[in-house]
DNA sequence: AGATACTATGCAACGAGTTGCAATGCAAGC
DNA sequence: GCTTGCATTGCAACTCGTTGCATAGTATCT
């Protein structure tokens, strides 16, 4: 795929060790793709054996010595290359779907715990975003920060939706218990 | 991850060939949870193995023959098994996300094309789920029905949410041709 | 003095998913 | 008769990502 890319973008926003990144990558970041610490040491490896990052080592007093990454010409060019090349949007994968699909051989009601404990964790990310937003995207933006606003708002977009659909599918499955249970399994 | 619970949901709902099973995944299901055939044929011979699925042959008189596979007992167990498990949402992963924020390092323009393919992509799907939605999930839908349409409105949800989003993103670089390109590049 | 936790880097083994290829047998069009 | 296309199953090689573990120094709390 291209975690790569997006080391890449993260590296041109600022220089940093592939712990750093990780950190990043819970955080701002990792709002819309994930990785673990693992990964990215992997690919930062990748990485600078290809030349399009460089890193130069520093020693810390009173820290264990870090290896500052930055990106190189040419990782540049490849951000550039992979920037031009189109591409289509990825399909959605939820397991929630499937469990939705699969609770109509059981007892639907044994969705509610996951379906409100989605819905708190889309609320907690929401306001997460919002917070971000007031902090960070208030008054006029140079281009960066407009398009990173633009990025957060698709966060906000989808967490709203999915609080709402949330809701949808819990009174869908509220209106299941008023009728009698038929129990699927024998 | 649960391309096997997928499998399992999508058996019990109608028991098939892996070739039906992929076909259907190109489509309906495959709306929200894609895979290939190679894929869904590795993953049917474990789940035979592990005996959560039993095959039988069905000899072609004018067509290849087919294993025909259906739900057994213990598969129906792990999937409600599967069903109770708790399990937090899954983080975004889009590519667009990413480049959104390469752009500052480039000429944003050049992400135009990409997102009014994207948005084209997401308003077929749209218009794909409303055909759906309409031919399938009119009147009164049992429960199986009315799972089934709530899943699929997620569907209507998020590319919705999608296309006003590609808008908002294509206003946004719209706007920076106003200006004088400032070329990052040296 | 010892336990816990954070910074920092990494390996090894595994599992999930993709890409490319192969085989067979039937039907239809040119 | 030949090519194209569909139905059907599968193998092999690879990449991407996860899980679990190892190491090592510093800081903080008890």
């Amino acid at each position: 795929m291209s975690l790569d890319h997006a080391l890449l973008v993260s590296l041109l926003e600022k220089p940093s060790s592939g712990y750093e990144l990780a950190r990043r990558f819970d955080r701002s970041i990792g709002y819309f793709w994930h990785a673990t610490h693992q990964q990215i040491y992997k690919v930062l490896a990748r990485m600078e054996e290809a030349g399009w990052v460089a890193a130069r080592v520093e020693a810390g007093e009173s820290a264990p010595d870090r290896k500052l990454f930055s990106v190189s010409a040419s990782g540049r060019a490849e951000l550039g290359r992979w920037l031009a090349e189109p591409s289509d949007p990825e399909g959605v994968r939820d397991a929630l779907m499937v469990k939705l699909r699969a609770a109509a051989f059981d007892d639907p009601a044994r969705l509610l715990p996951e379906l409100e404990h989605h819905r708190a964790t889309h609320a907690n990310r929401l306001t997460a975003y919002r917070v971000i937003e007031s902090r960070d995207f208030a008054g006029v933006l140079d281009r960066q920060r407009a398009l990173q606003y633009q990025v957060l708002k698709s966060g906000i977009r989808f967490e709203q939706g999915w609080l709402e659909w949330c809701g949808e599918a819990i009174k869908l499955l509220h209106s299941f218990e008023q009728e009698p249970p038929r129990r699927e399994k024998k």
